[in-house]
RNA sequence: AGAGGAGUGGCAGAGUGGUCGAAUGCGGCGGUCUUGAAAACCGUUGUACCGCAAGGUACCGGGGGUUCGAAUCCCUCCUCCUCUGCCA
């Protein structure tokens, strides 16, 4: 969320900022956290004074007590009972309005960086980069993916609705070591590039949810398991971030690079049609997502880096990509600036999200009060970061459809040494 | 899952109703001494909010309660340890 000084401070820059994700009130919806956050603060200057005097008074009926003055001890009982009447009002009170305020901030969402655009939706988003010249020239007989995973049976739908539902598919043989495969070679990649490997619970409780966002705005995309009052991750970014919820770091610590393979679960509710076939969507899916911390003097060159290795990956698996700087309107609640990576797949003719690189600044370190400490002792909010390197079912579906022939499925060459063969064929 | 015990500052560890934001030790930082280092000695050393400051307030696992006053008493939740049970 959004620090109330600095919305004091920068009410204009915020302002606009609003105004680029379609926020047309902007302005008021500001000015009234600033007016609930002087309400806090009238309240709370109150409240310290009516304690400060009962702290005095009780300090007094001590001394009284103990000098064996009774019935002065007595009086001065009887005295108190207005101040405790008092802060017994004033007390729920200040909560009240501390709630209003953070429930109020929790509504608005990250300023976007100077570089976003105004936009509505995806039409507005700006291409930085289009590398199509892997795009293939597929015959008129071209299958989509989810054709060819039924004729070369590596990923069972039908058996992932009689086990669980839809949304939760099999990978079977040659399916399921491609997916492996994908993992092996998105994490080597990774500790090639300095990360350092976790592996995180998969269900995460209700403070990690508000730590990085997903709650309360989002509640009704992640599964829960409502007995033990968890949920299940949407992303592996809520684990790996929350590690550093209520954590100060020293500068020397810095940048924080941590990568970590796990599966998703999203409900995604009310979202199904036509265009979200075969693998384009789904319930439970692969991830391998990389989380950085860094100073904010530094945390745009390290977004840079992000970008840099999810287009190296991309390009590793050799898949006409193009990156996407997302517009106002399109970027997710928490980011400050996103790109998105989208590969195309070449028989269903569509250009598919397999990657999102984001920097949060300091959204995300204010709700998880996750600071950094210079030299100097001062603490200030860290910037977060973090990205998919990369989505698993989208290449997959890509990989599928660009590289089908009529001797099987070329897989591309970083994946032989994990896959153990070269092509997927029919048995 | 059942029975018992425990959760205090970076760590260790005192503190069972008042002057306790909290002894003491270790560690950290600054200094004295030294050619330098070690040792010794002296000082300093939590976080957040309000305030120009002086200062005030809150925090002893989380939340709630009793009391003029709670680290200390009560309720509840969480976590850890020991024993029993179950289990990949």
């Amino acid at each position: 969320m959004l620090q109330t000084s600095a919305i004091r401070d920068h009410f204009e820059v915020y302002t606009k900022g609003l105004q680029k994700r379609g926020i047309q009130n902007a302005a008021d919806i500001l000015q009234n956290i600033l007016k609930i956050d002087e309400e806090r603060r009238n309240t709370q200057l109150q409240l310290d004074d009516l304690l400060a005097q009962s702290n005095q008074m009780a300090k007094q009926i001590g001394q009284l007590i103990q000098s064996g003055k009774k019935d002065e001890a007595d009086q001065a009982k009887k005295d108190t009972a207005a101040l405790k009447q008092q802060s017994k009002e004033l007390g729920p009170k200040l909560q009240e309005i501390e709630k209003q305020l953070t429930e109020a901030l929790y509504n608005i969402p990250n300023i976007p960086h100077d570089s976003v655009v105004a936009g509505k939706s995806a039409e507005d988003n700006e291409i930085v980069k289009q590398a199509d010249e892997n795009i293939p020239d597929l015959p008129e007989s071209a299958k989509p993916h989810w054709d060819l995973i039924e004729e070369y049976d590596i990923i069972d739908f039908e058996l992932g609705n009689k086990v669980t539902g839809a949304g939760f598919p099999f990978y079977k043989g040659q399916g399921a070591r491609l997916n492996r495969a994908l993992v092996n070679y998105f994490l080597d990649e990774a500790l090639k590039a300095g990360f350092t490997e976790v592996q995180p619970p998969i269900l995460i409780n209700e403070d990690s949810g508000y730590g990085t966002g997903q709650l309360p705005d989002k509640e009704g995309q992640m599964y829960q398991v409502i007995e033990s009052n968890l949920y299940m991750i949407p992303t592996a970014e809520v684990p790996i971030t929350n590690i550093y919820r209520d954590v100060i770091l020293n500068a020397e610590q810095l940048p924080i690079k941590n990568v970590g393979y796990t599966p998703c679960f999203r409900r995604e509710a009310g979202s199904w049609g036509a265009h979200v076939r075969g693998l384009n969507r789904l319930h439970q899916f692969d991830k391998v997502e990389i989380v950085e911390i860094n100073h904010p003097d530094q945390s745009y060159e390290t977004l840079d880096k992000m970008v840099a290795h999810v287009e190296n990956l991309v390009k590793g698996l050799g898949l006409p990509y193009r990156i996407l700087r997302l517009c106002g309107g399109d970027m997710g609640f928490t980011s400050a600036l996103t790109y998105d990576f989208e590969v195309f797949s070449a028989a269903q003719k569509k250009w598919l999200e397999v990657s999102s690189v984001s920097n949060f600044e300091t959204y995300q370190a204010n709700r998880l009060k996750l600071r950094i400490k210079g030299d100097d002792g001062k603490k200030i909010l860290a910037h977060t970061l973090n990205g998919s390197a990369l989505a698993l079912p989208r290449i997959v579906a890509a990989l599928l459809e660009n590289n089908q022939g009529a001797e099987g499925i070329a897989m591309p060459e970083v994946l032989h040494p994990y896959l153990g063969f070269k092509s997927i064929t029919k048995k």
